[in-house]
DNA sequence: CGGAAAACCGATTGACTCTCGGTCTTTCGG
DNA sequence: CCGAAAGACCGAGAGTCAATCGGTTTTCCG
């Protein structure tokens, strides 16, 4: 009885690396992104260009022709794609209370640290002001 | 391309199903769970014996004799669960900012409602009274 | 003791990711 | 115009994991 890390990303791990790189430095050719993460773990290029393709095909990146080669970029910003997740994570649990999730996310930005929950205030409060219009 | 759903959840279709079962019902016997679950389903009771025994397997559940059926009970409460995923999402993203994390989650609450806003509001503040203490 | 109810085990199928090798295509220099 | 080279594609094999059963063993209970 170990409780299993339970893996929770919809993407592999070296697709996960990859979007990392990509958002990281803006763009991705198959040979540079393999000279970042492919070399390191001593795999060809070929299985960059299949994990570039693969991302491709899944909508997270976008890729045009530059002479022969194709760039890849990201589709969606690295904050879009999170946001996407906890939304998706969201709404399959809010089948019933979004009241215990939001208990238990501020519990998380808790235990995160003061300044996270100062930070959640801040922002919580600004949506506030533009939306209710500040108070009724 | 049509951007797949993107599959979450650690667990499958049917895992899911059982435990939102048993957590909703507080308790589970492969027979029942088969009533309600996988006779709409049109799957065997032995389906839903082997379900019952991966969760119980990777923690989730837990099980002890009556007679000589296993009765299962959740072994972590549904928020409790959620909340798991939540931070097992966070660790994984915030290897950077946690910044982005919390404010898609409040775009998030946001768009659920403003009274879920406003809810957020109260629980924020009053974690902080308890904690920051007001000041010191 | 004998039969039925239920648990277990093992195997299959299907979806994915990761990883390449081999082949076809596109470019570009000479 | 032609032939490397670079790079994209295709297909395939190896792993992992959930879902699904069939068949066998174990366990109660009358």
């Amino acid at each position: 009885m170990s409780q299993q890390p339970l893996q929770l990303s919809p993407l592999g791990e070296l697709e996960s690396a990859v979007m990392n790189h990509v958002w990281a430095t803006g763009e991705g050719e198959a040979k540079a992104v393999h000279a970042a993460l492919g070399a390191p773990r001593g795999i060809t290029v070929n299985t960059i260009q299949s994990t570039l393709k693969r991302l491709f095909e899944k909508g997270l990146l976008e890729r045009h022709k530059v002479s022969h080669a194709y760039l890849y970029r990201a589709r969606v910003t690295r904050e879009a794609f999170h946001q996407g997740l906890i939304s998706r994570l969201v709404g399959q649990m809010v089948n019933g209370q979004a009241d215990a999730l939001v208990t238990a996310f501020v519990d998380l930005t808790e235990r995160a640290g003061l300044d996270q929950l100062e930070r959640l205030e801040a922002l919580v409060a600004e949506r506030l002001r533009q939306r209710g219009g500040g108070g009724a």
